[in-house]
DNA sequence: CATTAGAATGTAATCGTTTACATAGCAGGA
DNA sequence: TCCTGCTATGTAAACGATTACATTCTAATG
């Protein structure tokens, strides 16, 4: 089929050693040898093989990614970001999405023991401890990313979402709200537990009481985020939240689309906050005050941690890093602010 | 490193043939043999090094996919579609974005003559040459994404922007309008080039003179879009146009936010629309009118035609299909429509 | 009981590299 | 001239699977 090494060697009256040599850089070769090969192994198109190779080196170049879906804005950023760190060192992406936890389990697996990867980035909201127990018979480096699970054989890095929800929940105190709602992610999730954590300490925090009634979950969804704002409008006028916290942007949006065809204007009859920081928050009127996360850092790091841990910077396993967030203020929440289309 | 099939056979008692007979349910063995060889893995946890397997079968079952870019929705919903496809296979996925063309060439090249994936799945949205040789010489199966360039050796999939841009500049006229203006899309870019004819062939259909200056070329950018709004605004009220059609979603979206600034109202005092139908235009108020483009399809349909070649069916090479597009009707047309969430 | 077909298993080559080790070539010093 | 110690090259053994072919076992048949 394809042109291998032998047939480069025999053209070049050579052994296959010295043109693997050659190719690889290693050990003496003369130089008109040298430019012999390379020259044939030019004009016959010659690639190496690549499994051929990684049977040999136990090297594959290429890096595994586990993400617990390929839908949203999120996703795309980080894979990109992960894409330009990964072709910057050579290496190449191998991506798989959670199709479900068992699955995630065989993937993992196949990726690690299989022999496809060098080291696999992973981020798998709930991760459990098949997933701890594999990691701990580390054949591969692992990096996970938003993982509360503490787990000392791989680098971890994570996005403060505590400190994200306490900064914006401060933000729509300190504009004088006292009834505040939040809309939750669902439970079980990670991010949706650290900010609902992050929300009820600051408001805590600032001696306000939370009322349970203004206390809904949702499931991040666009859908969930219209209901809940729903609900919360049909509330007794004495308890109506004056601002509503969503767990994330789309489920605000949610409430953008609710308030629109029922003519309620933010932020003057309620103001409306949210997390992520998404394309759509900033397109909407009145631009959604949220929190910023650094998913292109997250992404950078995390490739960048692995590739030395394959490079073997042991010291590294067991590394923890947060990831700070940054309130991202716009009109939503009461502010006035002009911005230009020169910040989007 | 990791157990291998000799050390299984030692366990087993058995040659390695035997395992690998068991293990690919390739051949006869003896229930009991069977069973023996079945436990023993499980318990080692053995899997099969894919490289060694590759190296022997040559096949990897990987699929290479490259893109262009790997930033926006129409992307992520690509990846999205592709992955699920690729997974009920068995497949896994190897994504690589352009850098640059030059190195487009270099990652189809490394995935094909190295050994890396058994078909690839190419969008590049101004095929070169270069490629089509490669592709001449085909060493694995193709399947080429939105490329213009006729191609014998490939299996093509392309969306209809032809007659989705003519359907929605016919919407437009159907409203009354006649001074219709048109945002292209870059120069060179095929999407952009046909959406361009579609309208001008519309336009000519109608017996629709097309003003030069209502014709201005955007880059697909939000930010080229708010400025090229703001120069048809500029005109003489004689020539300035009743309706815009923003060669795709993003630069309609910076007409948006240009005329929220301005206090200029869609479609009450012009008219706007787009083409991709991506998800802020259906947050946006007024809804945008737009096309909307079968990426979900697309997806599907070029990773089973990529598996059916990979598996031998090549009476496909070459094939080519076309997917339809669809007008989507919303409010910045002039329409009035009531949408609920649940439609979106 | 001998014969034989078919099932069960084993042997060894193969896939295309890398690389440890062996060997050949060659220049310079004694 | 003969060593010595390089540099340059070759040989062959991995790497871990698959698989064609050879062999042995089993059981049924005449």
């Amino acid at each position: 089929m394809s042109v291998n090494i032998h047939e480069i060697a025999r053209r070049c009256n050579v052994s296959i050693a010295t043109v693997s040599r050659v190719l690889n850089n290693k050990g003496p070769v003369k130089p008109s040898t040298r430019e012999k090969v390379l020259q044939v192994a030019r004009e016959m198109n010659y690639r190496p093989n690549s499994s051929a190779r990684s049977l040999s080196t136990r090297k594959t170049d290429t890096i595994g990614v586990i993400l617990p879906e390929l839908v949203d804005e999120f996703f795309m950023s980080l894979i990109h970001e992960l894409d330009e760190v990964a072709h910057k060192y050579g290496k190449y992406l191998l991506i798989s999405s959670s199709h479900s936890s068992r699955n995630d389990m065989e993937t993992i697996y196949e990726f690690m023991a299989g022999g496809r990867v060098d080291g696999i980035i992973i981020m798998a909201p709930k991760i459990n401890k098949q997933i701890q127990n594999i990691l701990k018979n580390n054949i591969r480096p692992v990096v996970l990313l938003n993982c509360d699970v503490p787990h000392n054989y791989a680098v971890r890095i994570k996005i403060d979402n505590y400190h994200g929800a306490r900064s914006v929940t401060k933000h729509l105190i300190e504009h004088g709200y006292k009834r505040i709602a939040m809309v939750k992610g669902p439970s079980g999730n990670q991010d949706a537990e650290s900010r609902w954590n992050g929300f009820m300490q600051e408001m805590e925090a600032n001696g306000l009481a939370v009322n349970e009634k203004l206390i809904l979950e949702g499931d991040f969804t666009l859908r969930s985020g219209y209901y809940a704002f729903l609900r919360l409008l049909n509330m007794d006028s004495t308890e109506k939240p004056e601002a509503i916290f969503f767990a994330n942007d789309m489920m605000a949006l949610g409430a953008y689309h609710a308030a629109h065809v029922l003519k309620i204007k933010f932020p003057e009859d309620i103001a409306v906050v949210g997390f992520d920081d998404i394309f759509t928050g900033r397109i909407v009127h009145p631009g959604l005050t949220t929190v910023h996360m650094p998913i292109s850092e997250m992404g950078r790091k995390s490739m960048e941690y692995l590739i030395k841990l394959i490079e073997g910077e042991e010291e590294l396993i067991g590394h923890e890093e947060v990831l700070s967030t940054g309130l991202v203020i716009r009109e939503s929440c009461g502010c006035t602010q002009n911005w230009l289309p020169g910040d989007i």
